[in-house]
Parts: structure tokens; C-alpha cells; sequence
DNA sequence: AGCACGCCGACT
DNA sequence: GTCGGCGTGCTC
């Protein structure tokens, strides 16, 4: 008896401000559990979507024309539908920054699963389903091999056990906060059958040795299927067989950059964000999420533990995690020892730049530490935040300076190919033999980048042998220099050969990387951070300091000789007071202080609307539209009460790939007021599009949470 | 977002 | 005479 055809609501991949209502209707012949992944016919293509609502027999009057309605094509039942906690995560998501629940949703998915036709899918999950057999009993019986805790490891383990959180886990660099992870992770595999747990990382070069670590201690016990990796870097198949996994339930943890924290897991328990300050967790396109904030809300939707480990928190997590006596929400785990004998922090030297030569760039008292460093057959990591070998290149006789034709910025100069580059459209040309402006042969390179620093040091040391006599081997480490597939691993295997004295390199060598035979770290010229317009400055560049000085002495037998130096004009800079004493609460607490005064998050909540133009007036007239129409929304007064609507300004590049860019900041000291300002204002700035002001606009988008103002 | 339909410049 | 530029408009 055929019944009635049933009305499914379905979300696709379409815009916000595509007139589009945020899910479209369709006929099914059968119902279909919401969270179904279904093909449905859209316009003269075919699409994926989600079974968002199985809508209630009233729909049918409120669609706009029930003749229209079409039926499915597919449905993916062979899998099991999105759990409701996934979509309510996705729901919340689009809600709070500011885009459709349906790109939210397919953004969220793998891509591959979009074009599979159902039998090729099905062929997937018989292949998966057969390669996930559980692991052999004598397999089995290797118990996860314990590694020792130190004593810190034990009781914090321990008060993660006992407690619900969400926790901050503040360890030092060398702490042991992996070991840690892992344990918590041994824990809860071992107690709850078919747990799954989530672990994040920044970077995407982070996951292979986290990765290694977490399939050696568990792949014995749960299978090798039972860790599986999620990131951009994967292949569109790889991907789609770990997303699988971690949807059927047989994959038990899974590691991933920001994009896994959608992952769909049925039995997720644990959360676990690595190195969680990163701004890599902030998404820079589509919906800008914060993936670590998404973790926290979604440990909340699933009930699952949530766990957050940096040595210099984000001062968000570090304000979350005060006593919860004043109002903190986050249970604070403290690790602040260095595991292994004799392990202490290397000691931070500073060089007062004002002493020395104008054009001094390594002063002898560092350039007499790295030699020692040498003649001991020990490593130096020297470190310099700008790549290439200069930044500008500047004509000796007029004006004229490395200027790109299509950005406001200055074109980099890479000796080594003899090009110059711009670092934000990629435009790229061969120096001129003569200054372009007047013909003068004479063009200096001004300011100095990592390769020109590496160039520097070769001729400090051309004398200095090593104790072997050969000669002093230095490298570099930067964007340019790892290009190529591959080669930052091998520059990373000729560091840990210990085929390199002096390695120089960007922030890139600060992140996470162990070189155990590194005694000694110099930060050439950190000072730009102290007096930047942006606020968060200080707090990466301490960040980033710590992060360095934790590269130094890894290795017990060495670390007592250990150094950080900092080369500064401002030596009794409170940053670097703090730096000194490895005192990340002193600096935090002093930052939070002037942060509260300045009425600058955490104590104010903040998004930025960012329109590209033709020219930086219609990007302005754009903004500045929208900004005044929102007077003339409904419930006005209510919803602008606690609201400021900063003017539009510029970008610091205004201008990149002849695009001009312009921003405006909007501020309230209630995140749900400004939620709500913002989700009103949505119909306006759209409707700015097709008024006279918005017509030059090409694009625009609303940044909540920003990282960079 | 895609993809159609539709109206104006340089080429087989 | 066509091929093709990308400007508006529609998709349950």
C-alpha cells in the first residue's frame, strides 16, 4: 500500500544571503530520520544535502508553492544519520558566526561524499568494515605500555579523572603534557567500551609525530584502524575513509587540525586541543570558527571531556580557567616542571642593543656564545620573524623602493633567486640590474630577512672551525626553504643528525619541533611586537619566546648550560622581565590588567565586517551604509543599546592583489547582544549590497571573534 | 554556491 | 557572421 509521500527538509550547500530559506523541502517516499545524508535535485544539478527536520504535516501551507516540490533522488542510508548533537553543533556554529546552516553543514563533510554514487560508497564501507576486523587476542594482551609519569603527570591525570571540567592545562614546554593526553586517553579507552576521543593540533606539520606516538601506544591494543588522522593535507580518498571511520565508530581517536572538530563521532568522550593559544585554530575563510571555542561548546552538546594544554594559554582560556570562587569556568591543571633529571628552564639572557654598534645585527657577546656552542659540538637556533633578504630594496639616488604594482606592500628581496617577491600576492620578478625610477646601478637592500641573517653569519664564522676543523655548517629554516614536499622533514633529520652547528630560522622552527642537542636560542630582533597597534602583540610574541626558549636544552645531560637570548632596545621591557623568569602568569595577569582597562577582550566582546572593492572609498561607502542604516532596523534602539559601531578604516595592506580592502570593527561588552545585533544587521548589510553604496562591493564578511584587528 | 539566460566586443 | 566576456536571477 503506497502511503503518502512524506515532506523532508533538507540543508544544502547555499549562502546566506541567497534568498534562499535556510532549508529546502522535498519529497521523500519514505520518512527518513533527520541527519540522513540525501542527493536531492537543486535547479538543473544535482546536490548533496542533510535531512535537517522531518517537517510536520502544517509545512505544507507555509511553503512557498507546494507544486514546486520536488523529490530526492538518494538517500545514503546505508550510513548511519548525523547524530543530533553533530547538527545542533552545526546549527550553532552557522548561528554564531554569522553564515547558512547548509555551507556550515557540507563544509563539514568530506568532499568526496558529495560525488560517490551510492554504489560506490556502499563498496567503501564493505572494504572499511573488512580492513577494521578487531585486533587478534595476542595483539590484545599488549597492554598500552605505560610510560612512567613524573608525579606532576600523576595527580593532574588524576584530577582530570575526578572532575568534569572543561580543563586548561598549564605545563611548561617539556612538561610532558602529551604523555598526559595520552594517558587520559589510556583511561578512558580502558573504562568506556566504545569511547572515542578527539585530539586537535594546530598545524598540519604537527600531526605525522603526534600521530606516531598515539598509533604506537594504541594500535596494538585497539587496532590499526583505531587512530586516524583528519587534515587539509590528506588526499580527498584518505579523508573520506578516516571521516568514515570516525563516523561508523571504529576509529577510536582521531587527530586532526581545526576542520576535525565537525568530525562526525558517535561515542565521542574527550576533547582534547593541543597547544591551544594557536590563532591556527581561528578559521581565515568561510565561516570563521574558532575551533577550540567549538570545542569547548561541543563537549558541552555531547557530554564529552574537554581538555586544553598550552604552556602560555590564550588569555581567554587563562581568564576562564581563574578560580571558579571568581567567576572561572575552566578547571586549571598545573604542570610547571620539566620532566627528566636536572631539567630546568634555559637561563634568558638580554642584549642591550642601545649599547651597541647602529648596524650591529649579532653582538659579540652572542656571536662569542654561539662560538662556544660550537667548539662544545653543540647547536644554535637563531631566530628571525621575517624571511628572504630584505624586506625592501631601496635606490641609493631617488625615491623609488621595491613597491608591489598590485599591494600596498613592499616587494621582499630573495637574494637567492635574485627575485623580488611580494609576500601577499605572490608577484614575482627578477631585480632590476638598475633602479627602474632614474637608472642609478646602485639599489640597497634595507632591513635585514632570515636568508641575508644565515649569509651574516657565514661570514662571522668563516674562521671558527668546528671541533672536527671543519667548517662551521649553518642552514635555514623558513616558507622558502621547505617549499618542496618533504624538505623541512629532511632539514629537520640533518638538525637531529647534528650535521648542523647554527640553525636559522623563522617562527616556523619554534613550533613544536624537538632538538635535543640545541643549547642555545637568540631572538635577533623581537622588539616590533612591544609597541604594535595591535593588541594581542604582546601576547604572541611572549608566546612565541617561550615557545623558543622551550626549543633549548630538551636534552637532560646538556640542559644545565642552556640560554635564551634576547637582543633589545628595551631590556627592562615587563615582557621580557616576565620572559626571564619563565613567568607566564606574571604576564598574563599584567596584560589581562591593561586589557580591563582598555575595555579589550576578554572583558569586550568583538566582530569586524570586512568588504573588498574596486577601491578603498567603496569598500568605506559600503560599510558606512550599512553602519548608518542599522538605525532604521526594527527593535532599533533595543538592539543597538549596547553596540558600538566603530567607522570604517583601511587594512594594514590595504591593498592586496589590486583589491582594496577596508574593515569596521563592532563592539559590545555582552557577547549575546552583540550575537543579537548581528544576526538582525545580517538582512541589512545585504540589502546595502543592492543600494547605490554597495554596488562597487565585491565581497564582504563578518569575522566574529576576530584575532587580527 | 552553481548554473542558466542574456546582451555586447574580437576572431576562426 | 560566431565564441565568449561576466552582470542579474533562480534554485524546494
Amino acid at each position: 500500500m503506497p502511503s503518502l509521500p512524506t515532506l523532508i527538509s533538507v540543508v544544502l550547500h547555499t549562502p546566506m544571503h541567497s534568498q534562499m530559506a535556510p532549508a529546502l523541502h522535498y519529497l521523500s517516499n519514505r520518512a527518513l530520520a533527520a541527519g540522513t545524508l540525501v542527493r536531492v535535485p537543486l535547479g538543473s544539478r544535482e546536490v548533496l544535502g542533510v535531512v535537517w527536520d522531518t517537517a510536520p504535516e502544517t509545512a505544507y501551507e507555509s511553503l512557498p508553492d507546494p507544486q514546486k516540490l520536488r523529490s530526492i533522488t538518494t538517500a545514503l542510508d546505508q550510513l548511519p544519520p548525523l547524530s543530533s548533537a553533530w547538527r545542533a553543533l552545526i546549527r550553532f556554529t552557522a548561528n554564531y558566526y554569522q553564515r547558512s546552516v547548509g555551507e556550515v553543514a557540507l563544509a563539514a563533510l568530506p568532499l568526496q561524499l558529495r560525488d560517490l554514487s551510492e554504489m560506490q560508497l556502499a563498496k567503501k564501507i564493505i572494504k572499511l568494515d573488512k580492513n577494521t576486523a578487531s585486533p587478534s587476542p595476542v595483539e590484545a594482551k599488549h597492554a598500552m605500555h605505560s610510560v612512567a609519569l613524573s608525579a606532576e603527570q600523576i595527580s593532574v591525570s588524576a584530577e582530570f579523572n575526578a572532575n568534569a571540567g572543561p580543563f586548561l592545562l598549564f605545563g611548561a614546554t617539556g612538561s610532558g603534557k602529551t604523555e598526559v593526553f595520552m594517558r587520559c586517553t589510556a583511561d578512558l579507552l580502558q573504562h568506556t567500551p566504545q569511547a572515542q576521543v578527539m585530539v586537535m593540533v594546530p598545524e598540519i606539520n604537527l600531526t605525522p609525530q603526534l600521530e606516531a606516538r598515539f598509533k604506537e601506544r594504541f594500535c596494538a591494543r585497539y587496532g590499526a584502524q583505531a587512530v586516524v588522522s583528519l587534515h587539509s593535507g590528506m588526499s580527498p580518498a584518505q579523508r573520506l575513509n578516516s571521516w568514515l571511520s570516525a563516523h561508523s565508530g571504529t576509529a577510536r581517536i582521531v587527530l586532526g587540525t581545526r576542520m576535525a572538530v565537525f568530525a562526525s563521532m558517535p561515542h565521542l568522550q574527550l576533547i582534547i586541543v593541543d597547544e591551544e593559544h594557536d590563532p591556527s585554530y581561528k578559521s581565515h575563510e568561510g565561516a570563521r570558527y574558532s575551533a577550540r571555542d567549538l570545542a569547548i561548546y561541543r563537549g558541552r552538546l555531547e557530554g564529552a571531556k574537554v581538555l586544553l594544554g598550552s604552556a602560555t594559554p590564550s588569555l581567554e582560556s587563562w581568564q576562564h580557567s581563574r578560580p571558579a570562587s571568581e567567576g572561572g569556568r575552566y578547571q586549571r591543571l598545573c604542570m610547571p616542571s620539566r620532566v627528566g633529571a636536572n631539567a630546568v628552564l634555559p637561563n634568558v639572557r638580554r642584549v642591550d642593543m642601545n649599547h651597541q654598534a647602529k648596524s650591529c645585527i649579532i653582538s659579540a657577546p652572542l656571536l662569542d656564545a654561539i662560538k662556544t656552542r660550537i667548539a662544545r659540538g653543540e647547536q644554535s637556533l637563531i631566530f628571525l620573524n621575517r624571511r628572504g633578504y630584505a624586506p625592501v630594496l631601496q635606490c641609493t639616488d631617488c625615491d623609488w623602493k621595491s613597491e608591489c604594482p598590485n599591494c600596498s606592500a613592499y616587494r621582499v628581496f630573495h637574494k637567492i633567486d635574485r627575485s623580488l617577491r611580494c609576500h601577499h600576492c605572490g608577484f614575482n620578478e627578477r631585480v632590476p640590474r638598475t633602479c627602474p625610477a632614474c637608472g642609478n646601478h646602485d639599489i640597497a637592500p634595507i632591513g635585514r630577512g632570515t636568508e641575508r641573517l644565515e649569509e651574516h653569519l657565514t661570514e662571522l664564522l668563516v674562521n671558527f672551525k668546528r671541533p672536527d676543523e671543519q667548517a662551521v655548517r649553518i642552514a635555514r629554516i623558513d616558507a622558502d626553504s621547505t617549499r618542496l614536499k618533504g624538505s623541512l622533514e629532511s632539514q629537520l633529520a640533518q638538525v637531529h643528525a647534528g650535521d648542523i652547528d647554527v640553525l636559522v630560522g623563522t617562527q616556523m622552527i619554534a613550533k613544536g619541533h624537538d632538538f635535543r642537542r640545541i643549547t642555545l636560542v637568540a631572538a635577533i630582533n623581537p622588539d616590533g611586537a612591544l609597541f604594535s597597534s595591535d593588541f594581542r602583540a604582546p601576547e604572541r610574541l611572549f608566546c612565541l619566546l617561550m615557545q623558543a626558549a622551550g626549543r633549548a636544552g630538551r636534552d637532560a645531560s646538556i640542559t644545565s648550560s642552556s640560554e635564551m637570548w634576547v637582543q633589545t632596545m628595551h631590556p627592562t621591557h615587563p615582557l621580557y622581565e616576565a620572559l626571564k623568569r619563565h613567568d607566564y602568569p606574571a604576564f598574563a595577569a599584567s596584560q589581562l590588567q591593561e586589557r580591563q582597562q582598555a575595555g579589550m577582550p576578554p572583558f569586550s566582546f568583538q566582530a569586524l565586517v570586512r568588504a573588498d572593492a574596486r577601491s578603498q572609498e567603496l569598500a568605506q561607502a559600503f560599510l558606512s551604509a550599512a553602519s548608518a542604516a542599522a538605525v532604521h532596523m526594527p527593535d532599533a534602539p533595543e538592539l543597538l543599546a549596547h553596540i558600538s559601531l566603530f567607522p570604517p578604516v583601511p587594512l594594514t595592506i590595504a591593498r592586496v592583489a589590486n583589491v582594496e580592502r577596508a574593515q569596521m570593527l563592532i563592539e559590545s561588552p555582552s557577547r549575546a547582544a552583540l550575537q543579537r545585533f548581528l544576526t538582525a544587521w545580517q538582512s541589512v548589510l545585504h540589502a546595502t549590497r543592492s543600494q547605490p553604496e554597495g554596488k562597487g562591493v565585491m565581497r564582504w564578511a563578518v569575522d566574529v571573534d576576530p584575532l587580527l584587528i
